[in-house]
DNA sequence: GTCTATAGTCAGATAGAC
DNA sequence: GTCTATCTGACTATAGAC
């Protein structure tokens, strides 16, 4: 019996000591950024020494970047799946902020990743377009809601799109998984604020 | 004639000498984030050998500090000025808003820094403290209106305030001094969703 | 696959000449 | 005050044994 065979009978062991790496590396370059990490640091994580990483990773960059691919092809479904079954353009908007603000629970180590070293990651090519991809789902959703009449028609789709992720993004950076206030009552508030601030008046 | 004589007749050379790394490193940190710039990169900007640098500060820490608690006690001026002779509390907060705004213009580099490299400068004792002071700011404002009845009486004025700078901070991650869009217009757009948002109705 | 060992580079900071 | 020169340590990445 190998140690190839104990730790994983059916699926390669590769696969699964990879998926180690990249938890290892998220909880790591969360915690001290990515230019003050180092490969040491997911190393040690992960229960490895530093060389080994190299087999499965040709560079610090390539890690990251795959941590983030692996995030963003999750949260897209997450948003897929919020818009299905919403009544009209409205409705649909408030499910978006609801779970932007809820992925800052679920996801936390990757958008603090996103956030604090956007410099270095927002270039690479498997985010470029992931980023792309769901900037599209919520201008859609808000275009929609702007030419059904429930959104004010006076301004710009994209500067509405901006100013509320800007508004729901940074929750991350106070809110406390931990702490008194829930991610439920955060969602009631933030959703209260901005949609009311959007909504057309009647 | 000394090198010192030519430079400032006045005042002592040191501080202008000074000034000049400070403006120095604001430029390189912004563009390259605090923990990637470095000694040699700020010297560079600053016309002089790395090891000159230190004759005027202890560390690199110590650099980013100054450059930070200068941007501070100017933008706080700035904010009791905005505060000056506004008619009432919405009127305030709306006045705040747009400073704000108006500072990731004036002061792009500083701000640039602190969101990127909170992590880091958040915690130097220079910056904690001028920090609560600004916010300090903020939620007398925002409390007043609530307590005047201006401002919508449902929210916490805390999650008022951080859902509002949220929206008002990410704009320079965005915004492009030299588009085709002007700051004002944001800050049309801006005060309007949020304050729209946080108004008391009617 | 994972290890040991190390090459190669570059960082922050200091000492002492001028 | 600013320079030259350098120390010490830490980093990413690789080579080759096992």
């Amino acid at each position: 019996m190998t140690t190839t065979r104990r730790r994983s009978a059916g699926s390669p062991a590769g696969v699964a000591r990879k998926e180690v790496i990249i938890r290892a590396a998220a909880k790591v370059f969360a915690q001290n950024g990515f230019s003050v990490a180092t490969v040491r640091d997911v190393a040690d994580e992960a229960d490895m020494l530093s060389g080994s990483l190299y087999y499965y990773f040709d560079s610090k960059e390539s890690i990251v970047e795959q941590v983030l691919v692996e995030y963003f092809d999750t949260q897209i479904r997450a948003y897929e799946q919020a818009l299905d079954g919403a009544q009209d353009a409205a409705d649909r908007l408030e499910r978006l902020v609801a779970e932007a603000l809820r992925s800052t629970v679920t996801h936390r180590e990757h958008l603090l990743i996103l956030q604090n070293d956007w410099q270095y990651v927002g270039p690479m090519a498997g985010i470029v377009e992931r980023q792309s991809q769901i900037e599209k789902l919520w201008l859609r959703t808000i275009q929609e809601g702007i030419d059904e009449g429930a959104l004010r028609s006076d301004i710009d789709a994209r500067m509405m799109y901006r100013t509320i992720l800007g508004a729901v993004q940074t929750v991350i950076r106070w809110f406390d998984p931990r702490g008194r206030v829930t991610i439920d009552e955060v969602i009631a508030v933030q959703t209260a604020i901005l949609l009311d601030g959007v909504r057309s008046p009647d």
